[in-house]
RNA sequence: CGGGGCGUAGCGCAGCUUGGUUAGCGCGCAGCGUUUGGGACGCUGAGGUCGCCGGUUCGAAUCCGGCCGCCCCGACCA
């Protein structure tokens, strides 16, 4: 007998470590934290960089690769920046058989290299806006890791933006943050909540941070994506300006905005149940797979042919189809592995509905099997897997909204947000101390305030004073 | 860095307290046969410097000392 899954709800950390090593999506490498994205893992992160990278060029935006590895002082001329950054940051002080005179950074996050550049690239409003956006590797060093969700070194897509105008560049995060949300909804499935960051929570060196958050399955927030708002910070720190119409000199103001393989945790972590991960098909690596059935080698031939021809069918209306040939394994092998990789769709093939005309479709969303006429799969298939995709949308929607409270008082918010989790809602006076004294007795913290701030028409509900925002709180990743 | 735990075959573990033949078990792997509609079964077989170094002893996976590595919880964080 193999070894069964554990439960998810009995064992959160547990399912997930051994999901995502039973699928074979990512190992430790060589250093403590650092990731190694095995074919299928990496084949997920593939589509949704490309759905992302589609959205970046329709709102303008070209890529382009700056170094891994910039001088030290660059990163120190942001105030905050450096201050948040240097306890995260890798230095490298020897190379070339030598102690190197100025040492270098691995880049945690590229500002820094960037924004130096962009001094010898901007002289003129003509010049602006700068619409850049890389495809990167960046390194943090974390105290503690988990596969995906925490990684010292990831993988993600950082965007870089300078503009004439506040408003310009306000308008530009918010409308990367639109991107996230639209990807994270419509591709990943995941249903997020867009807002504002507390002052606390902000990126260091950002004047606001934007961030779409999604609740996990063991009730936990995850960040999935930030937007920032630089406002002139960076172009200042690294002394670029620019003439603008009027002739007068200016800082550009800047935005960055940035969405890294945490997303395939969170895809995990959302999506997945007890017999393992559930993918939806926008990012399957395999939509449908074909079992074929069979108990003597003539039948194996003709059912292997008639596998090859759905696959055919298949492939020819553009879905990412496979057929599971492997003679090592019995069918009821093969439904587990492949529900233990979250394909989407299985489709069982036997002699019995080769002689009926037919085939057994079963959705990785739901319970029972359905007979369908052999001829009619691939076309409907593109439907079905739609009703997969929506169907992962609104188990994740439905969750999330069962465990969203209202803060009623103090005492079952601190105790529920803590023992349950989920998303807490309630109004907030503005004053960190506050915000500390949550995070200090449930680990809880301000996920987001509305993207527009607005009186909540209620009083803190820590201190008692009149509220200024309604406050989002969840313990997170 | 604080608190717990672990290191024995590719993976998961037992054995250690009370030292004693060729160090076991399950899964996986290889060969053969029977099987194949929900994680097959039988037979045969391959696979180990018991984390490393030193000590005690006639004899160490087991006892003692040192070192190394890993995992979990917390602090840091996307």
């Amino acid at each position: 007998m193999a070894d069964r899954l554990p439960k998810q709800s009995e064992d959160f950390p547990a399912w997930y470590i051994e999901v995502v090593k039973r699928a074979q999506m990512a190992e430790h490498g060589l250093a403590k934290g650092s990731m190694v994205i095995k074919a299928y893992g990496y084949a997920v992160w593939e589509r949704l960089q490309k759905a992302l990278d589609d959205r970046f060029k329709a709102t303008g935006h070209e890529n382009v690769y700056f170094p891994l590895l910039f001088p030290a002082k660059l990163l120190e001329k942001e105030a905050d920046h450096v201050e948040g950054f240097s306890p995260q940051v890798a230095v490298v002080t020897y190379g070339g058989g030598q102690e190197l005179e100025e040492p270098l950074v691995i880049r945690p996050t590229s500002e820094a290299v960037i924004w130096s550049t962009y001094a010898n690239w901007i002289q003129s409003y003509r010049d602006l806006p700068l619409l850049y956006n890389q495809w990167c590797n960046v390194l943090r060093w974390e105290m503690r890791t988990r596969l995906f969700l925490r990684t010292s070194e990831f993988l993600w897509q950082e965007g870089h933006t300078a503009h004439a105008t506040s408003d310009e560049a306000v308008e530009e995060s918010e409308r990367m943050l639109g991107v996230y949300k639209e990807v994270a909804e419509d591709v990943c499935a995941i249903p997020v909540l867009a807002g504002r960051k507390s002052a606390s929570e902000r990126f260091p060196g950002a004047v606001e941070t934007l961030t779409i958050e999604a609740l996990m399955r063991d009730g936990k927030a995850l960040q999935s994506g930030t937007s920032h708002f630089l406002g002139q910070n960076f172009a200042k720190a690294y002394e670029v300006t620019f003439l603008n119409a009027e002739g007068e000199l200016d800082h550009p103001w800047a935005t960055s905005w940035g969405l890294s393989t945490r997303m395939v945790g969170g895809i995990i972590m959302t999506h997945g149940d007890d017999r393992g991960l559930r993918l939806p098909p926008a990012l399957a690596p395999v939509q449908v797979v074909i079992v074929p059935i069979y108990r003597s080698e003539s039948e194996q031939t003709e059912v292997v042919a008639a596998a090859r021809r759905l696959h055919e069918a298949l492939t020819a209306t553009g879905v990412r189809a496979k057929v599971d040939d492997r003679d090592q394994h019995r069918p009821g092998f093969k439904f587990s592995e492949w529900e233990l990789k979250g394909v989407p769709i299985r489709i069982e093939l036997g002699p019995r509905d080769l002689a009926a005309g037919r085939a057994i479709v079963v959705a990785r969303t739901k319970e029972g099997k359905n007979e369908v006429a052999f001829d009619d799969v691939a076309p409907q298939m593109t439907d079905l897997l739609r009703g997969v995709q929506a169907d992962l949308f609104e188990d994740a929607r439905s969750f999330r909204d069962a465990n969203t409270h209202e803060i009623s008082d103090y005492g079952s918010f601190t105790a529920g947000v803590a023992s349950e989790g989920g998303f807490w809602v309630g109004a907030w006076c503005g004053d960190e101390a506050c915000e500390e004294k949550v995070s200090a007795e449930t680990k809880a913290t301000i996920r987001l305030l509305p993207l527009e701030p607005s009186d909540p028409g209620a009083n803190c509900i820590v201190c008692g004073r009149p509220g200024k925002e309604l406050a989002t709180w969840a313990r997170s990743y």
